[in-house]
DNA sequence: TTAACAATGTGAAATAATTAACATTTTTCT
DNA sequence: AGAAAAATGTTAATTATTTCACATTGTTAA
């Protein structure tokens, strides 16, 4: 159960989003192709992913929702929570911001940065933004253990390395430009436009 | 050649907007170890890549920087260029058409479109916003092949069905939702909440 | 009661992606 | 000139992920 694939965690998490949408709409169980359908994978896919954290349904009534949920929290999400920060409150960080801000997960966002002087001391959803110069203080105040970059590519590395100085542990980055960070501190990069060139490709290619 | 891998396709489109930045700089040629190190990956999955496209570069000089941007272009580019459409200009569409609106490559932003009548008749970054029931219109007008989705999660079925029927060829869904599209439909997914569940995992077993 | 069905759980096979290992070759240095 | 160094190109091995195939077992219906 330890070593779970890295793809496994991120179907858990989805997974969880839709079993807590059926939840709500008082499924008590879920069969395996039907958590298979809504993520347009396969059946056995589910399975095993649910079999690899170790729960098992019942047969010829499935998972049990409520308690699929609530494993699948014990496995991604953390006791006490997560605090996660903002860097750069354009439009991808509003993006973000906002989809978080309602949420009450073991995820929240306790602070947001950017350069800009307008913006710095007004709340962005809630969220109290400060200047990026600030960035070391309020890391460690308010204890936030992930950054997310969502600023101009050419500032993504300074923006990296003053995160990781500042004692973050994981960092989501948002920017077109990759940065390098130590081998201790988890990175996710993530480019918008590369996924847009890739259906581009497969969209030529398959016609 | 024919068959690329994947992750193949994603890399060459990071490794040509790494080049082009080397080619403005002046570079003539590069290494494959300076590639890596740009993306942090290994020279070997470089050269392999670069072997699978076809590509060989000159022993102990390494690869030419413009002869491998322009390669890349015709392996991952359209010829006569792909247009795209955004539809939902909440923060994120609007990310997503800043990114694209300046740049000149052979993908173009060539309407978006939002249900909010207030919306409706802007322009966004130069470019039109029509309403959602003129989907079918615009797309078939204006030769739109691909759409980005970038509404609420509960719009996400009934937009993709629209897109799918305006004859879209390519749909890139932002929405936490998965949506469901015929199998000639290239559907590429990305979730932004997953991925941060996913950074948070592992900095937390990773510690 | 018993046969047919429909679901899970999982070992084993297949496929996809990465990495190791190394032959080859150009350049540089002595 | 010859040896050492530094790069590419590629086969083979490894690792990661997905899928197949099927044993197992509640449930339903005849």
């Amino acid at each position: 159960m330890k070593n779970l694939p890295h793809k496994t965690i991120e179907r858990l998490s989805q997974y969880r989003r839709a079993l807590l949408l059926c939840h709500a709409k008082g499924m008590v169980h879920i069969y395996s192709h039907e958590i298979a359908k809504i993520q347009h994978i396969t059946p056995v896919q589910v399975r095993r992913d649910i079999m690899l954290i170790g729960y098992t349904g019942t047969l010829r009534k499935g998972y049990n929702v409520k308690e699929l949920i609530d494993l699948i929290g014990q496995i991604i999400d953390s006791e006490e929570g997560i605090n996660v920060c903002v860097v750069g409150i354009g439009n991808l960080g509003r993006a973000i911001t906002n989809y978080f801000s309602g949420k009450r997960t073991k995820l929240s966002i306790a602070a947001v940065f950017d350069v800009e002087l307008s913006k710095v001391g007004k709340k962005y959803y809630r969220i109290d933004c400060f200047h990026i110069d600030d960035i070391p203080r309020i890391i460690k105040e308010r204890k936030i253990e992930i950054g997310i970059m969502t600023v101009p590519g050419e500032d993504a590395p300074a923006i990296a390395e003053m995160l990781v100085k500042a004692g973050i542990k994981g960092l989501l980055n948002y920017t077109p430009k990759p940065v390098n960070v130590p081998d201790d501190i988890y990175l996710e990069e993530y480019d918008m436009i590369t996924s847009l060139e890739k259906v581009a490709f497969f969209v030529k290619t398959h016609h």
